[in-house]
DNA sequence: TCTGGGGTCCTAGGACCC
DNA sequence: TCTGGGGTCCTAGGACCC
């Protein structure tokens, strides 16, 4: 028999995890916020309730915040990174099938045979309820895209349905996609929904039954499959094993403008330490850099400037002092004084196994002990913290440091933050 | 020089996702 | 005063080749 593909999906994610380590805004509503404690990228149900809407630059709902006592966090990764690890670990007591999908989702492939689909669903939700405090939802169906819109009905119809809708070769199916606007259907995005709208097909359903010539006409390759997912029939593929990353990017809004060469230098190499870290870490090498800048899109004075290079070479290289040859070069050639920049970033891309690295026609021995020497610094500043050991030209503090005011302590990731029992 | 079809590779930009 | 960051896939078009 066809498999049935589960998605399971951590309701309010970064909204729970702050809610399972302080037991003082369970009641509360809770929001966290973006990078720079800009916007709202995260809200519990109670502020979902109040209007605060995703997205939403705090200084727009303060106010309303405030009057509802709500709960305000800047954005913690390493804590919800550690707790997404926890929820996708319990997952294998269910199915050796998973697709972590992101953060907060994953897919998982069950064999409808084995016992009530429903029943299974719940027990997922239970289990990492009680193991870990973070609430999920679980949506079932034949494909992908179906489960996502089973996954969404199950969240929002949360007390009928306890947080699990299995709508697997179900007659429900029919009903619940004539009532699901086609902007919900996941790979449906703003521009598509108004090609579709310009058509009057305006539903889940209206896609599903549309021509499948057309469909490909109209919204190219992918939007063909998403009709055909609609159907029932598999078009995306189950991907067990995580595909390799193509790029590691890092890039940060800075908590004020800067203007002088200098500063955007350290800004640069700071990123590009962090993205070479992460960059080891999957231990992949780069072949070029990408130097990115650019002004406030809101407030483009003088002038809006937003550039970006790469150098590439035929050399891939994982040794961070190359690295930043290449990206002062690049940073250079973009950058023009005058302006008040509010961002930089830089891409590491064509990403090749360390393992396939060759070996170089003209000074291979420096290469090598380029190599080692980021492995030790790695190990390093894995076991002893974040930048105990750094390249001299790197600064860990700058103009160009971004805000983050409202910081929950790492509970589960730093041993001088962990939770006081009193 | 431009006549012709067919193919690959690369890149920029669009669209979408969480 | 105050508006995130990190990805993937697809397509069109140019360069280049036979």
């Amino acid at each position: 028999m066809d498999t049935a593909i589960a998605l399971l999906d951590c309701n309010n994610f970064y909204a729970s995890c702050e809610r399972v380590f302080d037991a003082s805004v369970k009641r509360r509503p809770v929001v966290v916020l973006s990078n720079n404690d800009g916007c709202v990228i995260a809200r519990s149900d109670e502020a979902k309730e109040l209007g605060v809407t995703m997205g939403s630059p705090l200084f727009k709902v303060d106010a309303l915040l405030e009057e509802a006592d709500a709960a305000v966090f800047s954005s913690n990764y390493a804590l919800y990174g550690d707790m997404s690890g926890r929820v996708m670990n319990l997952l294998h007591n269910f199915t050796p099938e998973i697709e972590v999908y992101s953060i907060d989702e994953a897919f998982l492939s069950l064999e409808p045979r084995r016992r009530s689909l429903d029943n299974l669903g719940r027990s997922i939700r239970e289990k990492i309820y009680k193991w870990t405090g973070i609430p999920v939802s679980v949506g079932i169906a034949e494909t992908k895209v179906l489960a996502k819109i089973a996954n969404r009905r199950a969240k929002k119809a949360e007390l009928q349905a306890q947080g699990v809708l299995n709508l697997y070769r179900s007659p429900r199916t029919e009903p619940v996609l004539k009532e699901t606007p086609v902007a919900d259907v996941w790979g449906i995005g703003y521009r598509s929904a108004l090609k579709l709208k310009a058509q009057n097909i305006l539903t889940a359903w209206d896609l599903r039954e549309m021509d499948n010539r057309f469909a490909r006409r109209l919204l190219t390759v992918a939007g063909a499959r998403i009709a055909l997912e609609l159907r029932g029939v598999k078009c995306l593929p189950f991907e067990f094993v995580q595909t390799k990353k193509h790029n590691i990017t890092c890039s940060r809004s800075f908590g004020q403008t800067v203007s002088a060469y200098d500063d955007l230098k350290q800004a640069v190499l700071y990123f590009l330490t962090r993205a070479g870290e992460k960059m080891r870490k999957h231990g992949l090498a780069a072949s070029a850099v990408t130097v990115l800048l650019a002004t406030d899109r809101f407030r483009p004075v003088p002038a809006d400037y937003a550039p970006s290079a790469t150098y590439s070479s035929v050399y891939p290289t994982d040794g961070n002092q190359e690295l930043q040859t290449w990206a002062l070069k690049t940073l250079e050639k973009i950058y023009r004084p005058h302006y008040e920049y509010r961002r930089a970033g830089v891409i590491l891309s064509g990403l090749v196994g360390t393992e396939k690295l060759t070996k170089r026609l003209f000074d291979d021995e420096n290469f090598q002990k380029q190599h080692k020497l980021m492995k030790a610094i790695d190990e390093i500043n894995r076991k002893f913290g974040k930048d105990t050991v750094r390249f001299a030209s790197v600064r860990t503090a700058g103009n160009w440091k971004m805000k983050q005011a409202r910081k929950s302590p790492g509970y589960t990731t730093n041993w001088n933050e962990l939770m006081e029992v009193k």
